[in-house]
DNA sequence: AATAAAAATGTGCTCGAACACACACAAATT
DNA sequence: AATTTGTGTGTGTTCGAGCACATTTTTATT
């Protein structure tokens, strides 16, 4: 009944050779009706699924994949994408597939033009990008396209159809969870500060979707009421980003509550004791500072958004669609992990 | 450099035929030591690893696996495992993977024993079980071993060395996670109640686990005055399991916090407005109920023990054995991941 | 030295899909 | 009638590992 057929069994029972089976199967003409038909009848029987296995083999190509991704000097929080290239290297080197990781300065666009350019040039069967430059990134898929490279992304959507695997986290629905943290955390009111934290403003569309998030959850909910305060800090000429940070904090009044959208939580952390004591901080990613501050209860919470598991499963993705044929999931979402002090050594490994 | 060698490659270069590299690789004996040599001399400077794909065409084995796990109409638990066998058995069909699903009753060891033994007389290539019943688990383990089945575990643990791959949680790490939840929302003191809930007592051990971290935590914790107290409620006879519910909660003093170690916390929620409207409760599983009083903000927090997961990864990681021979991680721990009202949707799916 | 026995080594087939190629047989052209 | 084109069909090889079997070489025995 729920056998695995070969071409071989279904050339025997259309009484036909295997060569011909093969023809019908790939549509390449040279069968007479009456072969054609034969052969469609048993395919019809049997629903055949060709064996992925025998196809690699004999397939038995190398795959180059290339991710351009952040360098982590710039900002830790790609670190952990690292990783998952190496255990991927690992696991699948021996199934023909090759990673090359190219870096761009997270604040420069040139710097990802000039990487992409250069990745595309090379020709591989796929890359995988963080699209931080909306207009360059989708140039870049555009090209991709064209010649014919798959193209994925992660942590960032752009909304382009050309993309062939995109994964990410739902940052709207991020901001809500933070407002539901809040809101347990606080009771029925206060003041939060939400607060954009960057040296330069790539991330401007995230940070801005965790924003509507975060305020889409206390507008629906008519019972609370919360003073909700947004600033954009970044990096000033001439001081550094850590007196900004102090400046900010002494200029405002003392809030209930402070939501940092970025991975800079520490940033405020550190100086949370003399400016705003009582102040709740939850921030985003698991960076070994604001871990740091977490485990000595300065950060309440943190949204975990897994860059490594991101590329974990971009990879395998687009490597068990080269190998075996497997579709290729076009969107997935990632789960909103949230993190406090005793949960979080289960998230790093 | 870094290339994939065949046998034939290595053969060309210590200047013998594929045959005898084979035999020098799987140790079979009948090589010639100056041959042995030669072929040594070049395995140790090119780092072989045969095609792993190749290999698993010329095995071409169909692959039985067979799950024991307890019958999701005693217990919804239960449901997203079966999700997740389906899941695989698509993907995996035509590697020829053939999965077989085996319920037991969880209330009943004879049962269990039962499906066991039939299990082990089909003579699988692997058995993955729950080992609800520690003794007879490890039964069943032993007789793994010899009949010569792989056997991994899932959701609970027994210390076996006999287990060949295992996964879950640290239970005794969650029972701290749900105790920093109940810090945060409670402050520096309080009253809790901890409610061991189940029908029968299978999961005893899993409950201690989880009792013994939440308490761990507040004991490691001098600054917090929490008055804890220990409850065991199973179902009486004569009377509802909800009426036995209703009687203990009769019976007690309002808490502040109650912590449900099983999935039962939607028991609780379902009464908690007549008899002590202001506790906050933390419970297990994202069962269709329990979600219920989540979104109803009559639970406060989850801690998802993802069982879907858990199968969905012993599975793969046995399938990967099997075909590509990718070695088995013993032990997995999964990460403890905290649920509210905004970020359970991205769990389900 | 001749022959048997044992050891070492190489050849060839299989797994299933995919495709090149050779061959058959018909119809169309000279 | 002989040759060319075309169409349909089957055979054979490849991918890499693994093992059965055949062949060659060495060693032991009479």
């Amino acid at each position: 009944m729920k056998e695995n057929y070969t071409i071989k069994d279904i050339a025997e029972m259309a009484g036909v050779s295997k060569g011909t089976v093969d023809r019908v199967i790939h549509k390449r003409g040279k069968v007479s009706p009456a072969a054609l038909e034969q052969v469609n009848k048993v395919l019809d029987k049997i629903e055949y699924k060709p064996n992925p296995i025998a196809k690699s083999l004999k397939n038995n190509k190398n795959y180059n994949i290339s991710i351009l991704l952040p360098d982590a000097e710039a900002d830790p929080y790609w670190e952990p994408c690292y990783e998952a290239i190496s255990q991927v290297e690992n696991e699948f080197s021996h199934f023909g597939i090759k990673i090359h990781k190219s870096l761009f300065k997270p604040s420069s666009t040139k710097s990802f033009k000039k990487a992409a350019d250069a990745l595309i040039d090379s020709k591989p069967d796929a890359i995988l990008m963080v699209p931080l430059f909306y207009i360059e990134a989708e140039n870049v898929a555009k090209r991709c396209v064209e010649a014919d490279i798959k193209i994925a992304t992660f942590n960032n959507y752009i909304k382009d159809h050309k993309i062939n695997f995109e994964i990410g986290q739902d940052l709207f629905q991020s901001g809500r969870v933070a407002a539901k943290l809040f809101n347990m955390l606080l009771g029925k009111s206060g003041s939060i500060a939400i607060l954009h934290i960057d040296e330069a403003f790539q991330n401007a569309s995230h940070m801005q979707e965790k924003e509507r998030g975060f305020k889409d959850f206390f507008n629906l909910n008519k019972k609370l009421d919360f003073k909700i305060d947004v600033h954009n800090l970044k990096k000033e000429s001439k001081i550094t980003f850590d007196q900004t940070i102090e400046n900010f904090l002494k200029s405002i009044d003392p809030v209930d509550g402070i939501f940092v959208t970025t991975s800079k939580a520490y940033l405020i952390a550190n100086h949370i004791a003399t400016y705003t004591p009582d102040s709740v901080i939850i921030g985003y990613d698991l960076v070994s500072e604001n871990i740091k501050y977490l485990e000595e209860n300065k950060i309440a919470f943190l949204i975990h958004q897994d860059p490594k598991k991101q590329v974990y499963l971009s990879l395998t993705n687009l490597i068990e669609f080269f190998l075996f044929d497997k579709p290729l999931q076009e969107s997935v979402l990632l789960p909103i992990d949230i993190i406090n002090t005793e949960n979080f050594p289960q998230y790093l490994n």
